[in-house]
DNA sequence: AACTATTTATAAGA
DNA sequence: TTCTTATAAATAGTT
């Protein structure tokens, strides 16, 4: 707007318009920081030339993505809607298969049953019979094997005992060999045996029946 | 810029800051928009005053997602990770708390029962009983309350009948009324009352034992 | 990148 | 907000 009038209209010459870019850039970029701080705003500029080069401007008081957030807010558009979808389609499954797994939770616990006819019920009461003999056969395996290896455990330790009586025998026969007495009374057997018979008690993190309060059936429904 | 030269520093006087806000934005976007023009360049400005109202130019050529994802790509900063990964944080949870509701409906079926103690297997057996129970007492009221509906019906068929006997006896007895005959044996009832013995003995969709082959026990395995 | 004649933007006032 | 206008700033065309 000097040395002649122009019109507002594509330059064809690519190298007065590569100029006239360059240096109507840095005055818009001037103009955005003039007005970021006499009026105090926050101003993001995103500029592409013709050539698909990329320049941008951002108030010293701002972030791009600040901006960029306030406006979709304002907008109301999600910009990043197409990052999303895939998520929020799969989030949805998950959701829709978890309320299936918590109703099928409740029915076989005897809860929510109205939606089902009589027959439904006859099955499920069938498959709910064969769970319950399979826990308890389960059960039963579990505490017989439980006697099996406490027995084991037992011979074993007796057979160490034996051993160590043996060797007592033997010992009292050859006096190269002494016993040495630490003045108590303490047996002392020989290390690495007996304490295998401190068999953990605790139980593995249970799923059910667990503490706290807050069963997974109660979770979902926040995270909803 | 006229009528005496200014600081380039923040206007104190709200009013006057306004008022430059709203002169030097228009300036700005019709520098903008110039540009685009005379350039044949992408221009997109979002630009949030002291008074966090917010404007924003954008180039008839563009829109502002693609100039802010061209931004994103160009510098390499991802503006939205932080929504992504408050996204990815609540797939997780679901998915985990999906996975202890499948572990808890296979130990209800009498599956995976390895990580359960002696007492907890005993705790289980006993609610899945519990269960077994109710689900019993589901299914015999339901068919108790399909006894019911079906005597009632039958009373009010019966009532209906015996009525329309007695109506034909005074008929016979009134030469006025005569019976339509139709010519075939059918019986035809008076309409809307024998048709409600055709009672909906379709399932409702079944949660448990559906068919189609993919229960959401599997289901969920696809989406992890 | 620098120059400069002009056009454009705008500060202050109405 | 809009108009006015004196003046500052931006810039088109040139070197």
């Amino acid at each position: 707007m000097a040395r002649g009038k122009i019109q507002i209209k594509r330059i064809e010459n690519q190298t007065n318009r590569q100029v006239t870019y360059s240096k109507r850039r840095n005055g818009l970029f001037k103009k955005a920081h003039e007005l970021t701080v006499l009026c105090d705003a926050r101003v993001s500029i995103i500029m592409v030339s013709s050539t698909q080069k990329l320049h941008e401007y951002i108030s010293p008081t701002a972030t791009t993505k600040q901006l960029v957030d306030q406006y979709q807010k304002a907008v109301g558009v999600d910009l990043w809607s197409s990052h999303y979808e895939k998520m929020q389609e799969q989030l949805k499954k998950l959701k829709d298969v978890n309320r299936n797994l918590r109703k099928e939770i409740r029915q076989r616990m005897g809860e929510s049953l109205n939606d089902l006819s009589y027959d439904e019920l006859g099955f499920l009461m069938e498959d709910v019979d064969n769970s319950l003999r399979a826990i308890r056969e389960r059960k039963y395996k579990v505490i017989g094997n439980q006697i099996e290896t406490h027995k084991k455990k037992l011979r074993n330790v007796e057979e160490i005992h034996r051993n160590l009586l043996l060797e007592l025998d033997a010992r009292g026969e050859d006096p190269h060999y002494g016993l040495v007495d630490n003045g108590g009374g303490d047996y002392n057997p020989v290390l690495g045996y007996p304490r295998v018979l401190a068999l953990r008690f605790q139980p593995t993190q249970p799923n059910l029946h667990s503490g706290g309060g807050s069963s997974d059936l109660t979770t979902f429904a926040l995270l909803e």
